[in-house]
DNA sequence: TTTTTAAACGGGTACGTACCCGTATTAACA
DNA sequence: TGTTAATACGGGTACGTACCCGTTTAAAAA
């Protein structure tokens, strides 16, 4: 069963034997850091290769006792469930890799708040950390804040949304145009007739955008099967209280009978899966986001796919990307798409966010 | 940036400290050694929960140096891609806790042979080993296994399929039934007219006992949606030649030409597909699995839906539970059920298996 | 040549825990 | 009371790596 190791002919101090120095040296060229002629660092090099030697990390932290501190900076999750599983996943990741000597603080803002995100990132010592994870939902303020990051050369982790041209560790989060595009199809697959509805619920101008890039994608899937001449509507709803999309919702479908299915381009489904309920109205729904209301009327029926895109993975993934590549010192994937998860009545039950 | 912890306050040492005890004291109390007496243990126990204290597991493993055996017998992963990525997530898991003082051996049987399996599981000592992830996919031998590592007091960890009545430390796998549930409203959902054909395509027995739950799931949601009063045809393919697929197919379709939607059970699906290619058919098609050849279909447009068991996370997280339950003493899950994951051409590329 | 100075390297200790081995303490029995 | 034997406990070393500090060696300056 549980035995005990025996192998002393692995680890720096064979490589010291091995190469005829002492291990400090070995441990200077490991690190490289200066005092090791050239000559002996290429042997050591050379013998470390064909040993083909790993250092034990354990034993390595344990050591070093190196402290790294990481930052989070994300919405606020208090009755949000999808910054809620971010922050579950983010948690997550911490409780595995605290052990190996991390700490991480977390700062929150105001989803609908502009000038609480910028507070934050004004008042934060970016330079007492070794590494930030960021959900940067606001466009500018993001741009501005990766470029403090770059300037002190900490890495930058984007979780949720994408600032492209900006120089960052990597990107976590969904395809928001090829998961319009999926929705295209899981609606062009099921639609027997009538036509179709865009919906965007959203106050903010910067989460607006996101919701666009979605409605580009799905309205690309029409055009790339042009077989189906479907009229596409848009309604934008800029109000997010239940009542206000109600009104809207109803005066639309009045003059608009013959819509047959409606795509939600974010979690607001539920408003919309609330109103079917109560005029008891059927038509193809499909929206966004794994949270309780949304799978309510997933499992009433009301919906008929929602699309996830893993906000406990992302927050978890983000941090792991952190601890990987400044603990770990090992590459990163620039770029790294969720997987565009369509969840239904059945199998929502295993579903994993 | 990166600096020194500093607490000295932590640890068995501040523990002896404030028991007025040695650190081997601590140490006997911890791992319920004789040689304490009870009021000494008492204490000790108390000021550890005081504490909270949590053992630094590097510390841990790196001194005990216990060594942990574990042992894998899957199927042959060659040629096979399903079974591969299985044993891709099995070596992903090795490869992090293989640092814990963790070995790992691979045994392989062939699918399409129960002897082979026999075999593996006369000759292997499993009392050499702490721990064993099985795929069971030959029922009877697998129950006897089972017996076997229960009397041995082995933990054994199921993937893939699962023996219920047998006792195990968990399965991971899919929900066979409910996976074939879902094939059955995807294909409702999008069917327009004509009837439906289930095709099984196996020559084992123990292997057609899972495509067969399957076919239950499947039927069952069109029973549970009376609403469409459908015909479900059946065909049962004993050979998985594509020729001979091919044939019986053709047979079949030609008798039966109303047929508008065809559900495969397993991965073979890519072998109705090449039908489908060849002779220009277009139907509902929906099978199983994340390989290079479905995916292609996919791709064509042949397939429009595939649904993935992720064997890649099937293993690791195989592999991961028993790491978990026998070095770190967690609490183990004992039923887990892989999520149901449709993929479309429009997702495949995000998808992880 | 001698002195200065930097480069190149080795010795040794520490990290937090496990566990061997030896000793002090106490109980049991002759 | 002395002897034995168990029980209770402490000292100390090891795990594999990091890194401080000191020493040797070689090159440059005097």
């Amino acid at each position: 069963m549980a035995k005990k190791q025996n192998n002393s002919l692995s680890g720096v101090k064979e490589i010291a034997r091995r190469a005829k120095v002492s291990i400090a040296t070995v441990d200077r060229v490991m690190h490289n850091r200066k005092g090791v002629s050239e000559a002996t660092k290429d042997k050591i090099n050379a013998i470390i290769k064909d040993m083909g030697f790993q250092p034990n990390i354990l034993a390595s932290r344990l050591a070093s006792k190196k402290m790294n501190r990481f930052l989070v900076i994300i919405p606020q999750s208090l009755e949000n469930e999808y910054w809620e599983a971010s922050e579950k996943g983010i948690d997550r990741a911490y409780s595995e890799i605290r052990q190996y000597g991390i700490t991480l603080d977390k700062l929150f803002y105001d989803l609908d708040s502009r000038e609480s995100f910028s507070e934050i990132i004004h008042q934060v010592s970016v330079d007492t950390y070794d590494g930030v994870l960021l959900a940067p939902i606001f466009f500018d303020e993001g741009v501005r804040f990766a470029a403090l990051c770059k300037q002190q050369g900490i890495p930058l982790v984007f979780i949720n949304s994408d600032i492209p041209g900006e120089e960052s560790l990597s990107y976590i989060g969904p395809h928001l145009f090829k998961s319009g595009y999926q929705a295209g199809r899981l609606i062009n697959y099921g639609l027997k007739n009538g036509e179709v509805l865009i919906v965007n619920i959203s106050t903010e101008m910067d989460t607006y955008h996101h919701l666009l890039r979605k409605e580009q994608g799905f309205r690309a899937y029409f055009q790339d099967h042009g077989d189906v001449d479907l009229a596409l509507f848009k309604l934008d709803i800029r109000d997010t209280r239940d009542e206000f999309i109600e009104k809207e919702l109803h005066a639309f479908l009045q003059q608009h009978p013959t819509i047959g299915a409606i795509f939600v381009t974010n979690s607001k489904v539920r408003a919309v899966a609330k109103y079917f309920e109560k005029f008891r109205i059927e038509k193809i729904l499909v929206g966004y986001d794994f949270i309780r209301e949304n799978i309510h009327y997933l499992q009433e029926g009301l919906i008929d796919f929602l699309i996830g895109q893993k906000p406990e993975e992302q927050g978890y993934t983000g941090v792991m990307h952190l601890f990987q590549h400044i603990v770990m010192g090992a590459a990163i994937e620039k770029q790294n798409f969720m997987p565009i998860d369509i969840i239904t009545k059945e199998n929502y039950e295993f579903y994993r966010n």
